[in-house]
DNA sequence: AAGTTTTCATTAAGTCTGGGTAAAGCGCTG
DNA sequence: CAGCGCTTTACCCAGACTTAATGAAAACTT
């Protein structure tokens, strides 16, 4: 998993062109998530936040302008980028589609290159200021919502339970050392037992219900990849 | 019209295109300078410190990628909007455009209608999202009429607490230090108590009589999505 | 005076920590 | 490689400790 430049998720119902984008999206090291219709789009924007959402027009269930205007209308989604992808160069259809709050119009045929300028030239704009969420496998670690996803479950860590984990989970199979375990998450000055740290692991492990710290007898712990 | 903030700078030796554009930008409220070959562009961009700057790629003296290339150099037109004219529709120019920096990359004949949507479209993610209503679920929150409409019933907030909530359903879902909170409501110089926080959080949970804020102990509260 | 904002003391809730014990891992020895 | 002891970690639990919710009231605005 490389240096996630941004998270994008594309809805268009046809399998070639979402195709197409995702290879040339992952290329250049964005995560892509796709939907079918638009319902299908609603809810995985709604699951993953994803940075940018491209759009097909005519999609089935709802059409792209329709899953436009409903994420507008979410805080959570004001800021979210917004392409417009579709196969009608009308006019009257891609000045709605802007006035909606669309970011971008893109006319089918696609030129991947083009596609991609025109990505990386939105994403340059808003430049994402340290989201420092974590994602291995399927646990996501988001310190901004201060939440742990195991797959689909929401699990609530406590704060030292959290510092843990994020701290093992930035540098997946690297062994921690109890001593840098320590000063990293309580700090220099603060003088904790062994037992504490193993406390902590024992309740993540609980609470995850999945395997993903492993024990390095007499040294410390690792995050598994 | 609309008290739009907005100076553009249009750049292009076709003195129709220039009119059309400029008529239709001041009609919706922007304020317009004009330039007719690329060095021109560069002094009135200096000296007018516009927002977006609009470049045809033809022009005499200087082509709009080396305005633009020789813009982006310097650090005050780094977040400057760029948006290309061109009548060559050729891919490679475009893409090279785009990663020259501009914004958007507009193809001649160019619909005044779509140009200015596109133009509206950059502008709305630049401007600082105003006071803007918000709306989770079944909660309206309307900070132009300072009023929270829990469903049906009219929830009368105090100031201080419609600014926490406000605050918090700005990022739904996201967790706020206390810090933060202290900063954006109380902001930096006024110290008031941590339990200054706890009471007004009740109050607003009181009120709206919904449970949509979390605390997260340890760290903050957020609102829930 | 009515409503808002802040503080404080008290109570409740949740989190952290460390001891004792059980279990697991490790190395040594035969 | 099985057996043994030693070391380290896992686990449970209860008390210590933090932090937040609550109720009431003072300070402040309008």
């Amino acid at each position: 998993m490389e240096a996630r430049s941004g998270k994008v998720l594309i809805a268009d119902d046809e399998p070639d062109i979402v195709e197409i984008l995702k290879y040339n999206l992952s290329n250049e090291g964005y995560e892509v998530i796709t939907a079918r219709d638009g319902d299908e789009a609603l809810e995985k924007a709604r699951r993953h936040q994803p940075d940018l959402i491209v759009l097909d027009v005519m999609m089935p269930r709802k059409t792209g302008v329709e899953v436009c205007q409903l994420l507008r209308a979410q805080p959570a989604f004001k800021d979210t980028l917004i392409i417009f992808l579709t196969a009608v160069n009308d006019e009257g259809t891609q000045i709605r589609g802007l006035e909606t709050g669309a970011d971008d119009y893109i006319s089918k045929p696609i030129s991947p290159k083009v596609f991609m300028s025109r990505v990386n030239a939105l994403f340059r704009r808003i430049n994402k200021t340290g989201n420092r969420q974590i994602q291995v496998d399927n646990l996501t670690i988001d310190p901004e919502r201060f939440i742990v996803l195991a797959g689909e479950q929401e699990v609530s860590l406590a704060k030292k339970e959290f510092e843990l984990l994020y701290l093992l989970a930035q540098k997946p199979g690297r062994v921690f050392l109890r001593n840098e375990i320590l000063n990293q998450v309580w700090g220099n000055e603060v003088i904790v037992g062994d037992r504490t740290i193993d406390v902590h692991i024992r309740k993540i492990r609980q609470k995850l219900g999945i395997d993903c710290i492993t024990t390095v007898k007499g040294v410390g712990y690792k995050f598994n990849m």
